[in-house]
DNA sequence: CGCCTAGTTGAGGTAAGTCAATTCACGTGG
DNA sequence: CCACGTGAATTGACTTACCTCAACTAGGCG
């Protein structure tokens, strides 16, 4: 079973209201569901014809393996992700998904995304504004690597994380569940698993957050907002449909 | 004026041949120029309301600002490259863009862009292979600052610049012109500029490339490629067009 | 000339990595 | 029940890649 205590509905985390309609839409996309095992790769570096899917239970994270062989782990998927938009455009998949709990996911072939997106322009907008804000956040991701020490780099990862949870009822502003373990928070953040470690223990002892087995428990949130100098702007994006014309305006 | 010894047509690096018909479209697009010089602010972190740009000439990047001050640039931009598109569907910019030389940029209203795109298909799928692309570079671009040493990070660097000059006509396996100075090379790597001097030397003395006043030479082009384990894969993307049904095949 | 910016080099400090040992939680099977 | 194995977390001792500070050089330009 997957993480939470209480299973939710499939969610697409659109950040806008959705009609009727389309959330039948929606559902129709989810119609090939499949199952997989923790561990297991959904998408491969280096495929071709790879789907789109739709996280509906579990966790994932995308990452890139390099020449020298280490790892990189570009985004951690949480329930109500998209996953591998991207891989539709690429001839060749330049990065692999793979689940970091047992998971449930919806895949959506390409035609079924074209009859879905050809009905429901809406739909296509918030497409493209997932996609836009998964590029956002990566981002954020790259400025903080490059230019934040491992304690602020790990702060404002636990705050990101925490945030996109809260958004689909996963989190509170206590903490939240998370069974991301050092070694992928180490792959994640560019660090080597012992100096996350050493970094958790100083963010503990700094009184700001507790990361143990499992669970992250925020003990002063505003002191760690602070100190992380973490801006949910980039995460906050209302109501895109207003500006895409072309999308939203189709069929006169 | 720009770099460039001899003067070039606006191009529109879409990886793939377009129609004369499309040429005419793209050519209506950049009628709106204007000309920056260097160190000037095209878009602005945190701006809302931000156009679209096709940089015809000269060089630019988009960065990032911290809450801790520092700067990390996400992405160098050549003549021929799209700045901005992220901007139109996100309410405020997530980052700016500066020019590095004088430059001559296009400025495309939404507007005008949906004009343009609802003509030519083709064209639509081309802006979203081109951001597809952007992505893909991001993605390579966090692996390298995440997971590399700083000398294999800075050969990879000049090796990708390299590669996507070539595609324009600007460099060859030999070398290229290149305005980025060393302060720039840091804040694009995640190091400080002395160490990027230092680490300019050491791929210097070690025969395979040479950095130097405006120009990167490639003293053992395939050396280097090795070296850094670079792969242009991610880069060479051909005709997206294929994969787009619902984009090729609108207006049944 | 004097100013400015970019580049270069040295000396010393520190954040993060490496290597290695220990503990802990947990299953599993004798 | 306990021995055993396994993967994750923890901690210590030591190394190193990169940073900081600071000085100096070289070129462009009013």
């Amino acid at each position: 079973m997957g993480l939470r205590d209480r299973p939710t509905e499939p969610t697409c985390d659109t950040g806008d209201a959705i009609t009727e309609t389309e959330r039948a839409v929606l559902e129709s996309l989810c119609r090939d569901r499949r199952s997989f095992r923790v561990g297991l790769d959904i998408v491969r570096q280096g495929q071709t014809q790879a789907a789109a899917y739709l996280l509906v239970d579990g966790w994932a994270c995308s990452y890139k393996t390099l020449p020298n062989g280490a790892r990189q782990i570009a985004n951690i998927h949480i329930p109500g992700d998209f996953l591998g938009l991207r891989s539709l455009l690429l001839q060749t998949s330049d990065h692999s998904v793979e689940t970091i709990t047992d998971a449930v996911v919806s895949r959506i072939a390409t035609q079924e995304l074209y009859a879905a997106v050809s009905g429901a322009p809406r739909l296509a907008a918030a497409l493209l504004w997932s996609a836009s804000r998964d590029e956002a956040m990566l981002l954020e991701h790259l400025s903080g690597i490059g230019r934040r020490d491992a304690l602020e780099r790990v702060a404002h990862f636990l705050l990101e994380l925490g945030t996109r949870l809260m958004r689909v009822g996963l989190g509170t502003r206590a903490g939240y569940r998370c069974p991301l373990n050092q070694y992928i928070l180490a792959d994640t953040l560019g660090l080597t698993p012992v100096h996350v470690n050493r970094v958790l223990r100083k963010l503990r002892e700094m009184g700001y957050v507790t990361v143990r087995a499992g669970d992250v428990v925020f003990d002063d949130f505003g002191g760690l907002v602070a100190f992380a100098g973490f801006e949910a702007a980039y995460l906050d994006q209302t109501s895109p449909l207003a500006r895409i014309p072309f999308l939203s305006d189709r069929n006169p």
